[in-house]
DNA sequence: CAGTGAGATTTGTCTGGACAAGTTTTGACA
DNA sequence: TGTCAAAACTTGTCCAGACAAATCTCACTG
């Protein structure tokens, strides 16, 4: 196949525990990805057959091709017919960088970092994003603005704003005490759920406000991480405004073949 | 459910065909999209159940649930247990938007656009390229220097590069032809296949020679969209830079929850 | 009319299986 | 040693089924 490719080794013969909870092929997906990360599965060889992972978790063939695909997915590993699953990436962290995929991913952001809210008001959502459409500007919004950090550094990272749907204005406490990402306030304490983020990056000048809470120039480059999160009938529930300044931001993705 | 929620009507009685060439649920995929595109499963109603799609279509479950996770993948339906699939998107193109989630869409984008080829030569690829790992400085590579533009419009999208891999130089001619995608005609002409597009996107001040290519001012942005198309050996095939002027340009997506 | 619980409905998870398609390995032969 | 065909291996497609979990509907009660 690939010359000198030689399969990771595989204990074959014992059975697996599958830690955590959730789906078993999430949990595998979890397991296979640490495996990937650390190096157990390097970069460029391959993960144990489909079938030797069937035994190996005692899982049915479904299941760990699911585990599979959604490795493929987050662009890890690659399959090939006849061949099998190639590593073809660890996670490896740059600097800043932003990949979100998936809403968990989101989730999980929200967690490596910080909001440093600086301002809480009522306010109309500007035109343009009433545009996007789902946003009624003839109610205010609660507007929480401030300075998003990297968690362990405290560096900031973007000019932040949210902007909440009024009929979770009662929530402002929550949404200033969360370590997490708004939208988990509102799915734990309103029962609303987020079904789709459409998001949108555009670059452009830097706002002046937004380079003195940055610290940048005043002819200095954003990129602005726009994400509308709608719920299952398509409503905003809430937006959050990211603009990070253009040197400190890269935003990766793999692209695929589909299936 | 959704209060005046009326379900699509289904012909549940009558077995549809699936047209065209490949998987079956790859086709249901696209008479689904189809549908969705031209109005007949409506923007916020819901698709048929899968009970109903397998009668319809006469298939088996497991390939409706597959082309409906690549419809929701695609960001067109959201699926909710013990509900049903609602349609929250249906293909409306903005101006010149970029989403590219696949290979297949790049495949796409290559076809709806024309790299209006100016110069090509023998290169060295920049030091920041090799540093991203798989490129041999070494070689000269070719690069074609150019501008992408709209086919219909012909208005100038981008000033964009092309490297190709040295091993490929043989196919000049070809590449000055294509009116596909460049990766195309090594898959074609030269029996390597794109595993995996490596894309990043990063904003920052355009170039002179890039403004004056595109007829941008001296001080305007631009975001770059730099892709590395990579084989299964993770060896890069061939690099695609392409610098946009920033104020038209945005970059969208859908995030869903996983699975 | 509003609230509650049970039953029906719909999608999600997971098992097993079969066959197709693509890749790799092996063995035979020149 | 190189080439080619067959066999073995591995993933892809697709089928059938069962049970779980979430949502919706409907009937009953206060």
């Amino acid at each position: 196949m690939l010359g000198t490719q030689i399969k990771v080794p595989t204990k074959g013969s014992e059975i697996q525990e599958i830690a955590g909870v959730g789906p078993l092929y999430r949990r595998l997906h979890d397991t296979l990805r640490a495996r990937i990360s650390s190096g157990h599965y390097p970069v460029g060889l391959l993960l144990p057959t489909e079938a030797a992972l069937c035994e190996e978790f005692n899982l049915s063939r479904y299941t760990v091709r699911e585990a599979l695909r959604q490795l493929t997915v987050l662009g890890l590993i690659a399959r090939r017919q006849g061949s099998g699953s190639q590593v073809v990436s660890d996670v490896t962290p740059v600097v800043f960088t932003q990949s979100m995929r998936s809403l968990s991913e989101l989730f999980q952001y929200a967690f490596e970092t910080r909001f440093d809210i600086r301002t809480v008001r009522r306010a109309a959502p500007a035109k343009v994003l009433a545009d996007l459409g789902g946003i009624d500007r003839a109610i205010p919004w609660l507007l929480f603005d401030g300075v998003r950090r990297d968690r362990l550094s405290d560096r900031p990272l973007a000019h932040a704003r949210v902007l909440v749907h009024a009929e979770f204005a009662r929530l402002e406490a929550e949404f200033r005490s969360t370590e997490g990402p708004f939208y988990g306030v509102i799915e734990r304490h309103a029962g609303r759920k987020v079904a789709d983020v459409a998001q949108s990056i555009t670059a452009g000048p830097m706002a002046p406000r937004t380079a003195k809470l940055l610290g940048e120039s005043a002819d200095a480059t954003a990129v602005q991480v726009l994400r509308r999160y709608l719920d299952r009938d398509a409503a905003v529930l809430l937006v959050s405004i990211n603009d990070h300044p253009a040197n400190q931001f890269r935003y990766e993705m793999h692209l695929r073949r589909e299936g």
